[in-house]
DNA sequence: CGAGTGAGTTCTAAAACAGAACCCAGATGT
DNA sequence: ACATCTGGGTTCTGTTTTAGAACTCACTCG
């Protein structure tokens, strides 16, 4: 399963991790609150075993805990880590695009700023420029860690066209 | 495969369109500026009857293009649509997943803003309160077709708990 | 002491994927 | 005019994943 390059680029290390059918929903459920076994299977409709595989996946990559929530019967819950949390720009994302590009295909949500109730957007933001950007402005650098800064050829980043 | 909702969620509605294997390789390479059927295989690694079925199902759902190049051998490309390139945040946001929460693992690739070379910023952006924040400022609310503006749980949203 | 709970395992069958080989139409070299 | 190449596929045969239902096991509760 090689790419263009040689080590696994940052894209296929994140769909190692989550790059199934349900990890994401995981994650999603695992957002609305969800953390134990049986409440993941019944939400998302997942065979057992499957679950149980990615659950302990998505442990071992840094995603989520398991925490015990009670002694004597021992019982384990999984929540998300900070990492875990982390993935909501993919998930708003995925969101946001059905939205935009197949209106009507799915019940219809929208996300919002909780404070104000107002519509989210999802931006790139350059920080130096102080302005927000679309796709084709993005350019991606090979990164050294000795200190140069020539810039390779976007071995991870979609070009502007 | 159903979810907690009985019509399919927005992020369900994705998963089908990319939520493969390949398909998002198949983008990003396509952002690259691979159009062609051997090249994308080279480019990916990816088994040619495989490639054959996802080029045909990103066509069927818009992400993709195909148009003729030249006649006489009629030979086809593949081209990403503007709904194809709208899939950027979503690569970014496994991009930098990664390099945030996986540093080293992989081939060091930074995502920049090409005018001025900065590194890019991915947020959740209020356009009324002007101000960017978290995934736990994200509510998820049912959208009405009808005028109404009760705020229904979190069916598709990360919840900021 | 029988039933119930939570968190799994063990089957079996169906689908997706990988890899190599083959096909076909037109172009090109000789 | 015949063999070869090129691009864009299809066919075939395995191997892996995934689905679904049933079963286990340790404990608790009535």
């Amino acid at each position: 399963m090689p790419s263009s390059g040689d080590a696994p680029s940052a894209i296929e290390h994140t769909l190692r991790v989550i790059g199934d059918r349900w990890s994401i929903l995981i994650v999603r459920a695992a957002l609305r609150g969800i953390r134990r076994f049986d409440d993941f299977c019944d939400d998302l409709g997942i065979a057992r075993p499957i679950l149980t595989e990615r659950l302990r996946r998505l442990v071992r990559n840094g995603v989520m805990i398991k925490v015990p929530y009670q002694e004597h019967p021992v019982r384990y819950e999984y929540r998300l880590t900070d990492a875990g949390i982390a993935l909501s720009p993919v998930l708003v994302a995925l969101v946001r695009w059905s939205e935009e590009h197949a209106p009507g295909a799915t019940t219809p949500t929208a996300l919002v700023h909780a404070p104000c109730g107002t519509e989210l957007e999802q931006a790139f933001w350059c920080r130096r420029c102080r302005t927000t950007f679309g796709p084709t402005a993005i350019r991606g650098v090979e990164r050294r860690r000795v200190d140069d800064d020539s810039a390779a050829d976007m071995s991870d980043a979609p070009a502007g066209h």
